[in-house]
DNA sequence: CATTATAAACTAATCAAATTAGATTATCAA
DNA sequence: TTGATAATCTAATTTGATTAGTTTATAATG
């Protein structure tokens, strides 16, 4: 009884609302009333609450893989790597909801799957990730080491941004930034070894 | 009905059961029936569902310092951060669902917030980290920024490996102890330039 | 144009889990 | 013995998700 309720829409409701609730408190009941129709008539769209979650999980995804494709414009190497990551903690700490989805749709999507092309979605960033590796003397396995260490840093501060970041809120940031540059230090010092 | 159902018996119990079907699926019900009791007889000692989690949370805590302490014995330095990662890591696998109680209580206890001891129960494992940089050279902000990159590591990999670790299982704790050199490689340089 | 199918809502159940209210029982201290 | 408290229970109540069954509108088909 509105305009069109499309995905997109019902995406952008639910994104909304985890942000100012959490995520873990999304309910259909909420995103309906906002959308102005019941429940029921959103379950038709979304079939059930994890429908919902993967709706605003595939979206977000594919929000974030158009700002990491901005920010890593232009860019190469570490140098690029950098931006990703802080590309990655701004979206958390601005859509600490819908940052939530990301990770809830690939680590939730596997057991009760009702649907099967929903997984994958979340892959596209690491495989930005990679991209950037391809061409150093690192391993595919060593590569996949750093990317996972990576997605671990980026995602402890998305969560520590998201909750609380106690003490001035662009600590978070600013700690992230600290890191990075330990962690690109370490990566140099194993690029070294390696030309030895 | 049974023997006494003390707090930490409801803990043990919970945490077996967030063990086998994860952390957010945990639910009264369950943990009552284990225990062969009803509901209401529960939340009788835990409050409420928030109240069981909370529960979890420092009961797992204590464990995990526990083990922290015992891992960290005799060693110093970055030789110590580095069992202190490890011994998380290896607990985070072993129990998915205890480990991720801990992040809740850190993160979700503050908003509505029954009681108030619950909090800083976490701290202490901070505080563990943190006794072994004071030594350095490196101020207490930079401390603190190296804290928040081994707890985000930590949680990133104790995330990946409690949900999927695909690939062998082991590949989690590989990729950490691959990442935890390379930090502290970082962590090295670092206090390398303070000296110069 | 009339008919059939489908999409998108709705209302009215039903279910499940948490939570509340109001006993009941057992133990323990005074 | 009596009264308080702890620990349970059973019986509501509440909330939110989900299912069943209907209605309405539009679009495609004959």
């Amino acid at each position: 009884m509105k305009g069109d309720v499309t995905i997109d829409l019902i995406a952008q409701t639910a994104g909304d609302i985890a942000d100012a609730v959490g995520f873990e408190n999304l309910s259909l009941k909420e995103v309906a009333a906002k959308l102005e129709i019941k429940s029921p008539s959103l379950i038709f769209h979304v079939k059930n609450l994890n429908g919902l979650k993967s709706v605003l999980g595939q979206y977000t995804t594919r929000l974030v893989v158009a700002e990491l494709l901005r920010a890593g414009f232009g860019k190469s190497g570490l140098d690029a790597v950098s931006a990703l990551g802080k590309t990655s903690i701004d979206f958390a700490v601005r859509h600490p909801g819908m940052y939530e989805s990301i990770q809830w749709l690939n680590a939730y999507t596997e057991p009760e799957n009702d649907e099967k092309p929903d997984a994958r979605a979340f892959q596209q960033i690491t495989e930005m990730f990679f991209a950037l590796f391809k061409d150093t003397k690192l391993t595919e396995l060593e590569v996949s080491h750093i990317i996972r260490g990576f997605r671990s840093l980026i995602h402890g501060f998305a969560v520590i941004a998201g909750h609380k970041g106690f003490g001035h809120p662009s600590d978070a940031a600013e700690s992230f930034d600290y890191c990075l540059s330990l962690f690109l230090a370490g990566i140099r010092s194993k690029l070294d070894e390696t030309i030895e």
